[in-house]
DNA sequence: ATCCTGATTTTTTTT
DNA sequence: AAATCAGGAT
């Protein structure tokens, strides 16, 4: 590896020879030129590991695109070599068609994927030594809440007192702590995590007899894998010479357990791990510490704040220039996340002007603000702005309706990103929920939702005999099913009609078996299950419902065309499994089997930023979470409002600085113009809520924006001091029309801030009063309010929690 | 087993 | 305002 890095040295200083090293050495020039000193050393570097500190917009992804070419055309590593993790399917698919352009050809057996790709992939070839067979199902978030509401049933928990979110919410967490069942036993401190413990064993035992993972089991499994099998750490740690990850602020423990495994060292093995790890370290992360934002998902900071006591020999780079923004938009990004304590100091800087200022509009309603975005959009566009280059940001999914509504008033073009996903709607988990089960016969939860759609008489009665018939002789619900009459309890009309839903499935199967490309397969599917035949009878029908089943059908047909899509690219038998000799070995016989698996286990990992299309000429609206890694020209944020914008619930969470550093991500995606919208008076479930604008847009510097009244009010308060109080004063004299509802409002900030903790009540948490004796939290709401469900009477009462005599029961 | 209706809940954010 | 759920009627 010592001639590999004299060989860098020596293309790096241009050397003379031969007609051919002029020829690489003037690509090797024209791959570094026009990038900054920082990107330039970073792109460069050699071995070792490296952190890269990445202001919004500094050009990051260049830097990574860059730096893997200059890997691959130095020598230093084949494309089957990389690892590159992004955080996006759409993302790496981006980066890969850059890197293919750096380096003028394809990067055949690179591995250029998010996390939970590459944990699947590498699975499908291991998944054996850990109990599973190849097939193994992807189960997404609704799936496995779905499980856990029948393991806590099954359990005889009451699902109310205990909802099967929190519960799948506690769970996730365990796991991305990469904490067992058996660990999270060991450490119980309550009754309430006794509780998740016996609701995690059971979970983990079903999702095992299902030959099933979650998400989450993507990443604890691999670990455990890389773990158990030195054999394994050390294959795939050789095979990925070097590691890149992007987002790294946005990596949870897990992830960065895996990482560690991968490329050896790091500090001491976090919590009793007696692996000795060994490797070549080369880890190049990227990320901002600033952007990080999926804190409730289980990402930890710290990964990337302590990356220099992992690696203390790490080098460290700085890409403080921005290339994206004007500076009145980074001043104002700067201004507000100067009110998060710690962090990694950076000071962002940009040579493209100052530009316009940051428009501040407040409106009457969430009507009033979709008008006035869609307005200004019309006024852009008749200036000449691209559709393309304008997005509207919002805080929460439910907010793009209204915006939506005024866009198509408009007649304006536009997509949404995220929100009702196409893969979450009822037909497409059906179909693919057919896919699954043949693919896997131990799929439950496929099975179940499958079995009586369409219609076959087959109720939760029956469906409840066959499942517990199979638990109980040991076989999979696929042979239970093929055996109805054995079956006790079960009806003769059921019997019939499971034998005919079997043998229909048996049919199936046999196609499957015999390689039918997925399109076809699944064409097959929707004719013979009578799934497509019950949908058009529903459509000829000449009620509402009609359109409704007409979607449904256009639906499924754009899922046949993805799986044609698929068919075309991985058909041919082999094509598929591209990449690293060491998954081969698991392949087995060659006849197409393990095509409908691997097209299952894509799709299950489809992102919804992943259907973000590009020059298509439409308005793009998102959350802001999804606008992440994003830029364009026009930004409008709607909902700058306290309560929306930072989110009530995160206020009560104590989440104000992740609210915060969502707010900067929001704002640094904007090039040209930014536009930050909030309304006095929006419906919120329904009802009328009245906010205060955002305390964040108080944080902007008033010569920043261009709201008048503001630049008064603030120089009666003070010049110059935009922070702080006077800030503050600001706010409450705009905010003078409030009445009951936004002092609830107030109440509600209050209670997170400055409430001391034993007077902060969480949902689930066990408590006791003074007069009604021993409950539970059902509820938190706005302006202090708890609900508690009594154990006495059952009744459920709402309470002041700063003033009510309850306390936690311990 | 299925359908209808009224009640309850939902809104953070997502690989 | 919309979606899901529970309970009861058919």
């Amino acid at each position: 590896m010592s001639e590999r890095v004299e060989r860098v040295a020596a293309l790096e200083e241009g050397p003379p020879g031969g007609p051919e090293e002029d020829a690489a050495g003037e690509r090797l020039q024209a791959l570094l030129a026009g990038l900054n000193e920082p990107q330039r050393e970073a792109v460069t570097h050699g071995e070792g590991p490296l952190l890269i500190l990445a202001g919004a917009g500094s050009g990051k992804t260049r830097v990574l695109t860059h730096r893997i070419a200059f890997l691959i055309y130095t020598g230093q590593a084949q494309a089957g070599e990389i690892l590159a993790i992004t955080f996006t399917n759409k993302a790496a698919q981006e980066m890969r068609e850059r890197v293919e352009g750096l380096l003028g050809r394809a990067t055949r057996g690179m591995w250029l994927m998010t996390f939970h790709a590459a944990c699947a992939r590498i699975l499908r070839g291991e998944a054996q030594r850990l109990g599973y067979t190849r097939q193994f199902t992807i189960y997404d978030q609704a799936d496995s809440r779905r499980l856990v509401r029948r393991c806590i049933e099954q359990l005889g928990v009451d699902p109310k007192r205990f909802t099967p979110a929190a519960l799948n919410g506690q769970i996730s967490a365990a796991k991305n702590r990469l904490q067992s069942a058996e660990d999270y036993r060991r450490e119980v401190g309550s009754p309430f995590e006794e509780l998740v413990a016996d609701v995690y064993e059971l979970y983990e035992r079903e999702l095992m007899a299902m030959n099933a993972m979650d998400f989450d089991d993507l990443l604890f499994r691999t670990v455990n894998l890389l773990e158990l099998y030195e054999e394994a750490r050390r294959r795939y740690g050789q095979t990925f010479r070097h590691v890149l990850v992007d987002e790294y602020q946005d990596t949870n423990h897990a992830q960065y357990r895996l990482l560690q495994l991968l490329v050896g060292g790091g500090t001491a093995p976090a919590r009793g791990q007696r692996v000795q790890l060994e490797g070549h370290r080369n880890l190049a992360v990227v990320g901002d510490d600033s952007q990080s934002i999926y804190g409730f998902r289980g990402a930890d900071v710290r990964n990337i704040l302590d990356f220099q006591q992992d690696f203390p020999d790490a080098r460290v780079v700085k890409l403080e220039q921005n290339y994206r923004s004007t500076q009145t938009i980074l001043s104002a990004a700067n201004a507000v996340i100067a009110n998060n304590r710690g962090g990694i100091a950076k000071r962002l800087w940009s040579d493209l002007g100052q530009g316009a200022p940051v428009h501040v509009r407040e409106l009457e309603d969430e009507h009033a603000e979709a008008r006035f975005v869609v307005g200004e959009i019309e006024r852009l566009l008749d200036e000449g702005t691209g559709r393309a280059e304008i997005a509207v940001l919002y805080r929460t999914n439910a907010m793009s309706r209204v915006i939506e509504d005024a866009l198509v008033r408009r007649e304006i073009a536009y997509q949404v990103i995220g929100g009702t996903k196409f893969y979450e709607r009822a037909e497409i988990k059906d179909a693919i929920a057919y896919l699954s089960w043949i693919a896997n016969p131990f799929d439950v939860v496929s099975f179940t939702r499958i079995a009586n759609s369409p219609r076959r008489g087959l109720g939760q009665t029956s469906l409840g005999r066959i499942v517990g018939h199979s638990a109980t002789v040991g076989v999979s619900v696929w042979e239970a099913a093929a055996q109805a009459q054995a079956i006790p309890g079960l009806g003769a009309a059921a019997v019939k009609s499971l034998r005919r839903f079997s043998q229909t499935m048996a049919e199936l199967a046999e196609l499957a078996a015999r390689g039918t490309p997925v399109a076809e397969l699944l064409e097959a599917v929707l004719a013979r299950s009578g799934y497509l035949e019950a949908l058009e009878a529903e459509a000829m029908g000449g009620a509402a419902k009609t359109i409704e089943a007409q979607g449904r059908i256009e639906n499924l047909e754009q899922l046949v065309e993805v799986a044609r899509e698929f068919d075309v690219t991985h058909g041919e038998g082999r094509g598929a499994e591209r990449g690293m000799g060491a998954d081969d070995g698991g392949e087995s016989a060659g006849e197409g089997e393990g095509t409908l698996d691997l097209f299952l286990q894509q799709l299950a990992l489809v992102a919804d930023a992943d259907a973000r299309r590009d020059e298509e000429g439409l308005v793009t609206l998102m959350t802001l979470h999804n606008a992440k890694g994003l830029e364009y020209p026009v930004v409008l944020i709607a909902g700058c409002e306290d309560g929306v914008f930072p989110h009530s619930r995160a206020l009560e969470e104590g989440g104000l600085e992740e609210e915060r550093r969502l707010f900067y991500v929001g704002v640094t995606r904007a090039m040209r113009e930014l536009y930050l919208t909030y309304a006095r008076r929006r419906m919120v479930f329904g009802a009328p809520s009245y906010g205060l604008r955002s305390r964040f847009l108080d944080e902007i510097p008033a010569e920043l924006s261009d709201c008048e009244e503001e630049l008064t009010i603030s120089r009666l308060a003070g010049e110059g001091s935009q922070n702080g109080v006077p800030a503050r004063v600001r706010a409450r004299a705009r905010g003078h029309r409030e009445n009951e509802w936004s002092r609830a409002g107030q109440a509600s900030a209050r209670a997170a801030n400055e409430l001391p903790p034993e007077r902060v009540f969480r949902m689930g948490e066990d408590v006791v009063h003074a007069a009604f004796g021993d409950g539970v939290v059902t509820g938190v709401e706005p302006g202090g309010v708890i609900v508690v469900r009594f154990a006495g009477d059952g009744s459920e009462r709402k309470l002041m929690a700063e003033y009510a005599p309850v306390s936690r029961r311990r």
